[in-house]
DNA sequence: TTATATTTGACATTACTTGTCAAGTGTAAT
DNA sequence: ATTACACTTGACAAGTAATGTCAAATATAA
């Protein structure tokens, strides 16, 4: 039973969590509080440089919270795309054989 | 023993055996040839509409190119990443979870 | 050489991303 | 019901990245 939230779900999550404002933490990461908003509710993408604020700020783990937030990105790319599955597959295909390449196995 | 081809080599390989020039190809694209030379040598990406374009131009499979495209993009979301291959993973299992969703299954 | 094909790099244009701001909505307390 | 506060919304501005042109450079072959 494995949850599936977005970013934004566990971002605001974690913000109640501690009782912190969107002020408070819109502050920390120096932009508006509108877009932080925006970024809770999925309608705009947090930059890389912010979910790493966020981890901080959140307590939450780093590499976790990037990983989701690197699948959130790869998922938009080709979320208008009825080959998008097929086309997933295939990249992790391409990324294996990059890193036996790299390892000259 | 798979082949590991960029799209840019499968469009200049099967240009070249069609005997096409790059100024052919670029004229029905509408492009200047500097693109498509450089489209060919993994120096730009080309557009959805552009590889679209070339299967017909070159007689390849639509489908087939446009996964190839797609699955070039997606890795290179997460080229300097190195949380990238995690990132895929996830951005599967993400995937078959709304896949599923979607079926009510 | 001359001719033709391709490549390179500087630059223009356009499209997308990321941000601000001000006005709007919702809710709870006085 | 008015004040206060948190959050949301949408119009717009600024910055960045993608896409393109052009002219000069390079390569190859006749």
């Amino acid at each position: 039973m494995k949850e599936n939230k977005t970013i934004g779900e566990i971002l605001r999550e974690n913000r109640e969590k501690k009782g912190l404002l969107l002020r408070h933490v819109s502050a920390k990461l120096d932009i508006d509080t509108a877009i932080l908003s925006k970024i809770e509710r999925s309608e705009r993408k947090a930059t890389k440089e912010q979910i790493l604020k966020l981890a901080e700020i959140l307590d939450l783990d780093k590499d976790n919270l990037l990983i989701q937030y690197l699948s959130e990105r790869i998922l938009y790319e080709i979320k208008d795309e009825e080959l998008g599955s097929k086309a997933l597959k295939v990249a992790e295909q391409k990324m294996k054989y990059i890193s036996r390449k790299s390892n000259k196995s």
